[in-house]
DNA sequence: ATTCAAATGGAAAAGGATCGCATCGTATTC
DNA sequence: GAATACGATGCGATCCTTTTCCATTTGAAT
């Protein structure tokens, strides 16, 4: 079943990839967003023996083949999440690290004009909230 | 002149400082943006003995100071310019790195709309638009 | 001028990410 | 189902960015 992604995507199906997708997906629902390292420690918490090589070399071609997206927060490394396919931006705890989605047309549309405006062609965006979560208030 | 700026930020006034300061005013006019490795180079050409440590260090209190802020675009350094104190967003070329900004209150409405109805206290956020500029195209 | 805390330079190290290369594993062909 | 070919992987080395350590210097208050 992932293995129907993996093929679509062009990509050999592999043991590493497919791991690295099951962490991805697993991931989904609590922290979406992980760090090379964090999917790294996964593995080898799974007893898995996943170079940290192939885990930044897979991560960049599912990124590439658009299974996932990378991101750029505050801190200097970078953050990666399964690409669902549709868009969404970011709301980042400050405290801690929480992270909540939301999207918004009225936003969305803005871009567009601001870049049309400047005589851009748009290719992507990022935009981040920073805040303290209700929780950490 | 910058002594007072500086004075005023709580900073001692030193020559790497004020010699920091000025590479960020020069620059303030063709790219505002640089990073602490063109600041370093830059020095160096000036025949100033200031090291890469002192740079990043004088960098970094400069943002705490507020005289400064530090992007994260989609490389994986810090990029910084000299905050004039009027808040703006940016624009990115992905092909030649020329960088624009733009401020429009209509999103900074819905940001804090957003954040609102998150539950978020918004402290900041940043906003990049990547496409390729009327120049590169 | 003297003094003291703070700032600096340079080297070392930490942290993130990539690369090289021998080996291994998939997918294809027979 | 076995042979083959080429892409993928592991692991160590390496690169790049940033931070830390510590001996020395410097700014500012006395």
């Amino acid at each position: 079943m992932e293995s129907v992604d993996l093929r679509k995507a062009g990509l050999k199906v592999t043991l590493p990839r497919l791991r690295i997708l099951e962490i991805l997906e697993r991931s989904h629902e609590e922290q979406r967003h992980v760090t090379a390292e964090s999917v790294y420690k996964k593995l080898l918490d799974a007893g898995e023996e996943i170079g940290l090589a192939t885990v930044y070399r897979v991560l960049t071609q599912f990124e590439a083949a658009g299974l996932v997206k990378r991101h750029h927060f505050d801190t200097n490394n970078s953050v990666f999440e399964l690409d669902d396919g549709q868009h969404h931006d970011h709301l980042v705890c400050v405290k801690c690290g929480r992270v909540d989605e939301f999207e918004d047309e009225i936003i969305e549309k803005r871009q567009r004009d601001i870049a049309k405006n400047a005589g851009y062609s748009l290719t992507h965006h990022s935009h981040y909230l920073y805040g303290v979560c209700p929780d950490c208030k």
